[in-house]
DNA sequence: TCGGTAATTACCCAAATGGGTAATTGTAAC
DNA sequence: GTTACAATTACCCATTTGGGTAATTACCGA
């Protein structure tokens, strides 16, 4: 029967969430029973009664948006928050969607545009700008070139799986020795000293796959 | 003098290339002067002379556009690579992101928004897809929620750092003892047996910051 | 109030790890 | 043809780690 698509509103300014709601009300298919003007609130509303979409300001006295994405993703995974801002290319919007955010939308977006970017975020999409998306996808590419040889590769990659001298030994044919002085080199050139360590730096660093 | 965007083209399609380097070469702007029906010679025709953006067809004969991404960072890590595609929502298309490319865009998009996208990313923008964004962003955002307590969150950071028995404890304030015991239950929690493991699954989950 | 969980500490012991040093072989570059 | 580096192996030794077991305190929910 209800097809139409929730929409939680968390916003600081009085009249912009009255603005906002009342567009969003009398938009067909669409619905805004839920306004706060703070995460605090919201995040108790939200608990008892989820919406689909959520459309969060960044900037909020008390805790921000940032902090608010954090909280609501950690008691609701799936729920889907779209931030809100005014500067289109900030740090902010990169670290909400770290937090979990899906997307963001820049204040003062066309109506029409608002109402299509959430239902296409309620169908699975994720708004943004193609600068941030650009941000987003480096943060994820492998940071080459690597520093180390194709066997020393190798070794590393076993490493990151938990596996120990003997293991990796057997794996590679070759003595635990050698996997020894393969794992010291990669140390050197990695500037590490410990197993946790080098597996961090692999990973972080994406010098494996 | 060259303000131009050197655009390399590579597309197994011999008509597709030809229309598509014939569109930008007619374009004030830009121009494609290296066109290519493979990876193999695209990647040799680029070592030596570099354009700003590559279009690269992502179904080719021979080396896949995937693994032609893939070996041209490894060869030229600052070139941008933007995938052309049929299948909007394809699989491929993720995985050529993973690879280094730095958006797509869809065979037979109209001319204007061929070179607007090609602008775009010269520009430091990502072309994709909304449902392709929320894909790239959810592999990296965090697995909620966590099986641990937030002690041994705490505890589990410091692993991560590299830090041993006696440095997280003396940081925490608590004995070696208890440090062991909670890297035990975190080991249990994770099933895991190993640093090296625990620090692969943690950062890999993204249990940590 | 009882039971479960988290946090804390302790002890024992086998196994794994990290650092130092050194040598041989093959290959690629100069 | 010599230099440089990657890959291989070896040995010694101190430190760290992981597993087992057990106990106390505190808090929270039933």
């Amino acid at each position: 029967m209800e097809n139409v698509i929730k929409v939680g509103l968390v916003e600081d300014d009085h009249d912009i969430r009255q603005l906002m709601s009342f567009l969003i009300n009398g938009s067909p298919g669409y619905v805004c029973e839920q306004a706060f003007e703070s995460c605090e609130k919201a995040i108790e509303a939200f608990e008892t009664n989820c919406p689909d979409i959520v459309l969060m300001d960044i900037d909020l006295p008390g805790m921000s948006g940032i902090e608010g994405v954090r909280v609501l993703k950690e008691k609701l995974p799936d729920l889907n928050i779209v931030m809100l801002t005014v500067h289109e290319d900030d740090e902010a919007v990169f670290d909400s969607l770290c937090a979990g955010a899906v997307g963001y939308l820049v204040k003062g977006l066309p109506p029409i545009q608002l109402l299509q970017a959430i239902k296409e975020t309620f169908e699975g999409g994720a708004p943004m700008s193609s600068a941030i998306a650009r941000k987003v996808i480096l943060s994820f590419q492998p940071n080459l070139p690597s520093p180390l040889s194709d066997r020393e590769k190798e070794v590393l990659q076993m490493l990151c799986g938990g596996e120990n001298y003997k293991t990796i030994a057997e794996r590679l044919y070759i003595s635990t020795n050698t996997v020894k002085a393969h794992i010291k080199n990669i140390y050197t050139k990695l500037n590490v000293n410990t197993r946790a360590e080098v597996v961090s730096k692999a990973i972080r660093q994406k010098l494996i796959r």
